[in-house]
DNA sequence: TGACAAACGCAACTCAGTTGCGTTAGAGTA
DNA sequence: TACTCTAACGCAACTGAGTTGCGTTTGTCA
């Protein structure tokens, strides 16, 4: 099974239906690999003549997280970002002059041994974390 | 020289002025070790009998944070937070559940190991990252 | 094809932060 | 101490991201 159907099967669990709206929603996801603000998203859906309220945009984002389908991301300014939860575990370069956005991948598993320190020495649990590094890009540096 | 001097020097190299609200904001910084929002320093300084305009304390914010006095913290929600600039490099935990946010200090070794991996690779000048750790503290798991 | 809940659009709203502009007040100088 | 210059301040109006209530439309399943 491919990930949209994977996709399509979870909506169902959850009683959500396949509509023309939330299917271009997560098309738009598919189509990008950089973290999508709501107006990136209402924009997108406009360009393919299937523009939508932005109320149904914010709505539609904030139950495709509850679900688990698309993650939030927090680039620095303030907007959120969403991306698809099925790609890997990995964090972001943010270039603070043109705010490109670049993915990266990194061994953590010396991170996970601090989580892990940390959660025994503070009684708390660790659910998730975030990290993201800022600076210039190739471009702007 | 104690950090308060050196803060008031700091200021006066910028031509900034020692305003009695100046100097109570910043002292309320120096009361308070977890990251303060802007409505958070209202209330401080009303408390103290030295309330002031929003507009105000939003100008001061980003005064201090552009001389480096202070230093810009994203907790999740859609606010900016502040903590003072000179405690040394740390990280946060943030209660998912009731908000508690607690410092904490960290080995980074590994970590700057791959942010000079990834500067080489990615030909991306990182000059600082975000780690923030979410999860549920004692009180709340 | 009918019923029912999910989805949708719209208008009005909230909340964090910003802008323009006129007034007030630190701080260096006379 | 008074004078001057500009940083700092208050106020009102504004912006931009996101939210809410509610009435209407539409998918889905029986
Ligand atoms: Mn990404
Ligand atoms: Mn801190
Ligand atoms: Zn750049
Ligand atoms: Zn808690």
């Amino acid at each position: 099974m491919g990930y949209e159907e994977e996709i399509f099967t979870v909506l169902k669990t959850h009683h959500l239906r396949l509509t023309k709206t939330r299917k271009a929603l997560i098309e738009v996801f598919f189509r990008y690999e950089v973290p999508l603000s709501a107006q990136d998203i209402s924009r997108e859906l406009s360009k393919i003549q299937r523009a939508v309220n932005k109320t149904t945009v914010y709505r539609e984002l904030e139950r495709l997280r509850e679900i688990g389908i698309i993650g939030a991301v927090q680039l620095g300014d303030r907007k959120q970002y969403y991306e698809l939860a099925l790609r890997r575990h990995h964090h972001h370069l943010i270039c603070l002059r043109c705010a490109v956005v670049e993915d990266i991948d990194m061994d953590e598993r010396a991170l996970l041994g601090q989580e892990k320190r940390i959660q025994g020495e503070k009684h708390f649990t660790i659910l998730r974390h975030s990290l993201e590094f800022f600076g210039l890009c190739k471009m702007c540096s």
